[in-house]
DNA sequence: AAGTGGTCTAGACCACACG
DNA sequence: GTGTGGTCTAGACCACTTC
């Protein structure tokens, strides 16, 4: 006779940890709210300090919670921004059913900092794909509400926007785009692949992350009429700030 | 005058962490190879055991390593699949360039297990898309080469397939949307909303993921030519198993 | 000043993998 | 059997936040 596996007890932090999600998860313990923190889970469970920092870590890796030194632990927020991919067919009819997931739709206004434009050697797969080594290298930072939610690097043919505003910080009226537009090089087709990751530390840094936030990573390349890429932008993106948005046909 | 700020010396663990990623991250150490384990990080840096095991656990939270009971530590592999949103869109011309991340192109057979099918009361976000709180649920995971990949839960208006082959396990040749054509419902339009995050415990089990991994979460809704929606269909994916294209004109 | 999370030491016992 | 990672204890000092 086969002997029924018996399901081994979790242990302790993992139960904790359990315990706490529950309540967050639930609602009984709501955005910003604190946890009770390590000396009160000590007390409440007779653990060591090591066990009762395992169980909020767990949280923390989770995104669920943001400790905040020197003063607690506490219910992380969620408020997303939606981002769209085609605007045109997400103004159709269809296209403005319900959203699944809440988001702020007022357009709230972003910033831009840390502009930085170099002319540069391509990596491999940016060089392969614009059919060149030689590129212009436009980095930005956007923030929303004062806080750092997206890192943005486009890479132009060199050859392409040598000697046109696209290689100056002021590119006029319009963006980078109406100028590729001057060009003759309208941008009309994108391909984007998406991806989701952990966040490398300097992405850590820059768009001051807390432990358990994935980056999403989009690399976008813009086609002309003619089928000539003109530009390879990726885009690192905290996830916990955004959902994106696709619509298509077919 | 004011003092030149002093950038502090990092913890000893996180420098550990960080030279152990440059070495992944250089390709010194390479996909599936053994990072040093503990006992070795101990005596190579003279340090307690939590604080080597600490050093460790920054690389498996940030997806870089997995950690192998009574084995090791090791680098982690990334090969993912790639998921088109518009098939009619990615076929065409310009849709054809080169892609920005390698991925498997070639068609690996994906398995389906576990499926269940079940009438439900939605939740309201579902139920407010689709215009119905009574529902048949289709709950089903892909596997590609044994490793499950994915989980998805399809949400249709009960009205609408009542009594069809889409309230069984056999839906027929074509499947639920051949069977949604059957009833003068063929979805045309979809739109997607994508998040990413770190998974859920039941996520975590059910998709076999090591620590670091985050999910990907798809939020698809399809409607017919008339903007009728007929489906909701939540997916979530293995983040390090996907690379999500989308590509679309204006 | 008191409380909080951040780092670290020096032990311990366990289950599991591998040779 | 030996080494590995997984869990846990019982201390310690520090920097930071809050009162």
């Amino acid at each position: 006779m086969q002997q029924s596996p018996v399901p081994p007890e979790p242990p302790i932090y993992r139960r904790i940890a359990d315990g706490l999600r529950e309540a967050i998860l639930s609602g009984e313990l709501r955005d910003g709210d604190r946890l009770p923190g390590e000396n009160a889970l000590m007390a409440q469970y007779g653990i060591a300090r090591a066990t009762a920092r395992q169980a909020l870590s767990v949280l923390i890796n989770e995104g669920l919670a943001v400790p905040k030194r020197g003063s607690g632990v506490y219910v992380r927020q969620f408020r997303p921004i939606r981002r769209h991919g085609s605007r045109r067919l997400s103004r159709e009819q269809w296209g403005r059913g319900q959203a699944i997931w809440e988001s702020d739709t007022r357009g709230r206004p972003y910033t831009v900092d840390d502009v930085t434009i170099d002319r540069e050697i391509a990596e491999d797969a940016v060089a392969r794909v614009l059919n060149s080594r030689e590129v212009w290298v436009r980095r930005r930072r956007y923030s929303v509400d004062g806080r750092p939610v997206q890192l943005s690097v486009s890479h132009f043919p060199a050859a392409l926007v040598e000697n046109t505003a696209i290689t100056r910080h002021d590119t006029g009226p319009g963006g980078v785009y109406a100028r590729l537009g001057d060009l003759g090089h309208t941008p009309v087709h994108f391909s984007e692949e998406v991806r989701a990751r952990m966040p490398h530390p300097h992405e850590t840094v820059q768009l001051d992350l807390p432990a358990g936030t994935p980056v999403i990573v989009i690399g976008r390349v813009a086609y002309t009429e003619g089928g000539v890429p003109v530009e390879v932008n990726e885009m690192i993106l905290d996830a916990a700030s955004y959902v994106l948005q696709y619509d298509f046909d077919s």
